[in-house]
DNA sequence: TTGTGATTACGAAATAATTCGTAGGTTTGC
DNA sequence: GCAAACCTACGAATTATTTCGTAATCACAA
């Protein structure tokens, strides 16, 4: 299942990918932390979402609950591996640099790539 | 300035990048050596590009002659700080270790990041 | 000069994404 | 019991994106 979700609809997710299983007013109250919105959009946001198989809905309370249907790591995939084919002429190694160029990590942060790599590299002989 | 294009104009701005400044013509045929598209559908969103300042159009000729504005580096740039934002939750190396997770660079890429790894880190001290 | 082919401009249709008002039903507190 | 508060469903308006037909203009060869 190839999942594209727009801006919307992955600030909903990172929502519930951090909540875990929630409503659409728990949703949206954390919404309202950062932007505004009205009620009724978030709620059709997330109708519109469980359409599309991005959510998956429990109804049996009155207050229905929505929990992602894909995991925070399966989406993250997609989206690098989107981004280093449309962007990165499929150069997973540019899209690499650019993000450490630009953004640099920490010693503990580099420390856990260095190990990283060296698995890699290991794995490959 | 902050550029946000859509696939259809990333699609565009890569052929730009890669050829340089070209006609309208001349980017429709490399479009569709992978996709069926109709000339006006090319010409409409370049022009419309124009407009956005994603492009820059010379007049002199009778084909106009486009340019992309922005530089594929610091498209890049804000796209995957974009991404780190948003779909990272502001951690860089979390998608460094995406990227390097499930896209295994080759032992000559290995090395290049290796490399940047290690000028990093002889800056930071 | 005339017509053929190529180009731009423009408008409009089709689709998708976003936003929100309103209606109708349920729950809760008093 | 009843009103206030809350919830979902639904439809419609708005905006953005994509696609393409048509018309006007230009270049150039015959």
């Amino acid at each position: 299942m190839n999942i594209k979700p727009t801006d919307s609809e992955l600030e909903i997710l990172n929502i519930l990918w951090q909540r875990g299983p929630s409503t659409v007013r728990e949703v949206h109250v954390e919404i309202e932390k950062y932007k505004e919105a009205g009620y009724t959009t978030t709620l059709k946001l997330m109708q519109i979402m469980n359409e599309k198989k991005l959510l998956k809905r429990d109804e049996r309370n009155k207050s229905h609950v929505y929990t992602a249907s894909v995991s925070q790591e399966a989406a993250q995939g997609q989206l690098v591996k989107r981004m280093i084919d449309n962007v990165f002429n499929g150069s997973a190694s540019r899209l690499v640099m650019q993000a450490l160029g630009n953004h640099k990590p920490n010693s503990k942060e580099l420390d856990e790539i260095k190990k990283y790599l060296e698995e890699i590299e290991k794995k490959s002989k």
